[in-house]
DNA sequence: GCAAAACATTGACCTAGGTCAAAAAATCAT
DNA sequence: ATGATTTTTTGACCTAGGTCAATGTTTTGC
């Protein structure tokens, strides 16, 4: 209940809804309990379910030829995502999906997803948003990955998401920053 | 008259519209003739056009605070494009646009854009098409950033874009792989 | 056609971050 | 509470790519 109040706000804060519509589109998404290390999305899936984090944490990461973990995305609540490339596409996803906390999330299907995009002009213009936000974020990670070095990069994760160092180990940490653990060991104590 | 025939092809291959609504998008575009090397848009403006090139080269850039250039897009026809950050926002933007041929695009406001997304639902199909896809390249970019070797970038772009690496000048090319033009020239010879 | 400018290549040297291993610290499961 | 497992840190060593300079080649503008 208070789940659902939450994911009405957020979704607020990016589109106009009347009251009606909004009701119709939190009724599509279900409630669902995440175990810590559970895991959401495997790769070679198809990304079925889209998300609203209440609480606790999930990352989106794939794995390198080398066998290297690289994570994509660190969602905690309030936030939303999913492995979204196979989520558009609905074609298997090389990304995996897990829990860092145990998670609350409220989850909606593609089908309903896309189905409320027909028939309500405010959830698509969510979704609008969505891709919007997520296209800047990829920016600023590209940006990130080109012009800084490895400390920059720590010192500006600190800066703008000190909740996620907080809750996040270093390991999965460092493979958000695309550096070895030992480097930020060493970064750190700098 | 041809120019425009080739936009409603690409547009359609995206979006499903009527001959009206076709009608009504394209005319909302006007041509515009561009200089090599002349400069569309610079760092600190806004973003206040969409093009669809019909033949040339424009590519975005930004600069480092090292003065590096850093290229974003190289866009050849017929391909669609802008500083997209700073479209979707119209706050300024920290990226050039400029051409590296003569170029011929069709360009349409941003007010245009945004008004036929309000009255044309195909045409804001068309738009999330935009912005699914253009989230996909920018995925593929940051996974090819963190997994690849300067080698592997360059022969990736080689086997994916072998036109681009035609016609667009090593230096750019280098900027575009996130390698210095001493590199390039060095992993070329190889 | 020619000088200037820009692009490309090559040489020599440097360093940020990776790799591998070992040790220490923290967390987990019983 | 304790042993096992995982995470983190530290040490030593290595290398891909950067930096700077010089030279060669190609393109541009007059």
């Amino acid at each position: 209940m208070e789940a659902k109040n939450n994911l009405k706000q957020l979704i607020q804060m990016f589109s106009v809804f009347d009251g009606k519509d909004l009701d119709k589109v939190v009724d599509c998404f279900k409630t669902r309990l995440i175990k810590k290390n559970e895991i959401l999305l495997c790769e070679g899936d198809i990304a079925k379910e889209f998300y609203f984090i209440n609480s606790g944490c999930i990352r989106t990461y794939f794995i390198t030829k080398q066998g290297h973990e690289k994570t994509r995305y660190l969602m905690i609540e309030p936030s939303i995502g999913t492995a979204l490339t196979s989520f558009i596409s609905q074609k298997p996803s090389f990304e995996f999906i897990d829990a860092l906390e145990n998670t609350e999330v409220l989850a909606i299907s593609y089908k309903d997803f896309y189905r409320l995009a027909d028939e309500i002009q405010a959830w698509k213009n969510f979704y609008l948003k969505i891709m919007e936000m997520a296209y800047s974020f990829q920016n600023r990670k590209i940006e990130s990955l080109v012009t800084l070095s490895a400390t920059e990069r720590y010192k500006q994760l600190i800066k703008e998401n000190p909740k996620i160092v907080q809750r996040v180990s270093n390991k999965i940490l460092a493979s958000y920053l695309d550096i070895k653990q030992e480097t930020l060991s060493r970064l750190k104590s700098k």
